[in-house]
DNA sequence: GCCAACGTTGGC
DNA sequence: GCCAACGTTGGC
């Protein structure tokens, strides 16, 4: 099991959009990043995310579920460029910040601090429990 | 709205 | 294959 964060612009796609879809999930269209695309190429059904508003809000606020490994991306022609189906699994009930992050001596060495602008990252297994603690998750999922 | 960081493109 | 120009992202 590994896991992974996922970036949007609440106003492209937010959060309570995802959450909408529910059980079918939404593929996570839009990736023109090597990078970004070859994190999501490693993901395998199951694995788990966490949902990250980026500009508005700056903070994780959902955990979200690998329900489709990589495909190809169909808002595109461009063979290169695939993603993943994911769906929402849960709220963070205490969002956590992008200054919170950075205020955790334990968490600097998170993709989110490192990798400011990559928007698919992989998060260690230590760092998906703090973060989950943080965000008042009494277990992480 | 600004600007720094960084990835991509294209000329050579 | 290098590197300058350019575009995009995202925090502030």
């Amino acid at each position: 099991m590994a896991y992974w964060l996922f970036k949007s612009e609440p106003f492209k796609w937010s959060w309570d959009m995802q959450k909408a879809k529910g059980e079918e999930g939404e593929q996570w269209d839009g990736v023109r990043n090597y990078q970004a695309r070859n994190n999501m190429r490693a993901m395998k059904l199951g694995d788990k995310g966490f949902f990250y508003h980026s500009n508005e809000g700056k903070e994780v606020v959902g955990i979200v579920e690998v329900c489709a490994e990589a495909h190809h991306d169909t808002t595109t022609d461009d063979p290169r460029w695939e993603c993943v189906d994911i769906k929402a699994v849960c709220d963070v009930p205490k969002p956590v910040t992008l200054a919170d992050v950075k205020a955790e001596s334990q968490l600097a060495e998170m993709s989110l601090v490192t990798s400011m602008r990559l928007s698919v990252q992989p998060v260690t297994e230590e760092e998906w429990k703090i973060v989950c603690e943080m965000g008042g998750l009494k277990e992480a999922p």
